[in-house]
DNA sequence: AAGTCGTGGTG
DNA sequence: TCACCAAGACT
């Protein structure tokens, strides 16, 4: 240790925070006292989600949801549809199964303690310390990914994650000053607009002086952590039926695993050993299919994925099979589609069209 | 305790 | 184009 390093103070970073804090829908005015419920639901849509994309879903959200009653009764098809496009779906259900634990067996309060809120479902680590300081100002510890970045750069962490993180949790506490819900979002705040993952601001950061990583000139090589591998691409067909009326073919996907309970057009399983001359066999009906040249393309966390589209035309008595229906083409928007399968039937429709 | 789980933006 | 990233949780 370098006796002659300044040690990073809270209180810098709190009145850098008086300054340049972000005004998001989500976060209470100076002095006010955040809203428990938009607080979680907030928190609950961000989770490796940009601010960008949960926006709107936000505002629509809360239009539809203004309370955690109201969205504890509200039909999971209801929640799920709001949800769709967001990604991540399990965040969806979990959100749904916690605001019916808060209204049923909290009376409709959220429980103000970081232990209490870790034990409702979608609550883990990150977001109980986050709800516990940002909505009741519990001296808690919130480490994203922000806090991941501005901790491990400040303190120079060569361990590399997810294993520092109980080191940064520390680091953390140990900083806690008397604003705890303040200083949760100034540190997030902190890593989105001047420590950023690439070209840091560091001649405007309020931890300039005693950031080791800087003082280094090592802050983009923090934090340590090991490269990930790309999954294979995966291959698979969508099919889109329209019937003489408009209607389309749709089902919902199982509860559970990859999209759970979202809806889709009908395919089969996709592989990386994909055989396109076998693509019929996953047909859910009999039908004069015809094969769009080109493929959807989409990429997932963990694989990219290329889906053949065909697409039929049925007379207006076909029957949808067991387990499947037909969405008159003007409710289509009211489905829960997630973003790949909005992408097949969009190119499916379009297929449609033009023959 | 690695793998699973979406999507869109960015350099 | 491509790897990385974004207020992670769950198994």
């Amino acid at each position: 240790m370098d006796a002659t390093v300044r040690q990073p103070r809270a209180a810098d970073l709190l009145a850098w925070y008086d300054r340049h804090r972000r005004v998001l829908p989500w976060r209470a005015l100076p002095g006010e006292q955040a809203d428990p419920y938009r607080v979680w639901a907030s928190e609950i849509m961000l989770q490796q989600t940009t601010i960008t994309a949960v926006k709107p879903y936000f505002e629509r959200f809360m239009a539809r949801f203004p309370t955690v009653d109201a969205l504890a009764q509200a039909p999971s098809e209801s929640v799920m549809q709001a949800w769709a496009g967001l990604g991540y779906y399990s965040r969806a259900r979990n959100l749904h199964a916690c605001a019916k634990v808060v209204a049923g067996q909290h009376g409709g309060r959220f429980p103000d303690t970081e232990e209490g809120l870790r034990e409702l479902p979608g609550i883990g680590a990150y977001t109980a310390g986050a709800v516990a300081a940002i909505a009741f100002d519990r001296p808690a510890a919130a480490v994203d990914g922000n806090v991941e970045r501005v901790m491990t750069r400040l303190f120079a962490i060569e361990e590399e994650m997810p294993g520092a993180k109980p080191l940064v949790r520390e680091r953390v506490l140990a900083l806690m000053p008397s604003r705890p819900g303040d200083f949760a979002q100034a540190l997030m705040d902190l890593g989105a607009t001047i420590c950023t993952p690439r070209s840091p601001a560091c001649g405007l950061c309020p931890w300039r002086e005693p950031c080791r990583a800087r003082i280094a000139g090592t802050q983009e090589t923090y934090p340590r952590k090991a490269a990930k591998k790309t999954g294979k691409t995966r291959f698979g067909a969508a099919f889109v039926a329209m019937r003489e009326d408009g209607a389309v073919l749709v089902r919902t996907r199982p509860a559970k695993g990859l999209l759970g309970g979202m809806v889709e057009v009908p395919g089969g399983e996709w592989r990386a050993d994909y055989r396109l001359e076998e693509a019929l066999r996953d047909a859910p009906l009999v039908a004069q299919w015809r094969r769009l040249i080109a493929p959807v393309r989409h990429v997932f966390t963990h694989f990219p994925l290329e889906l053949t589209i065909f697409v039929a035309k049925l007379p207006l008595d076909a029957q949808a099979p067991e387990g499947m229906r037909f969405t008159p083409f003007a409710r289509l928007r009211e489905e829960a589609f997630p973003s790949v399968f909005l992408k097949a039937l969009e190119a499916g429709l379009e297929g449609l069209q033009r023959h």
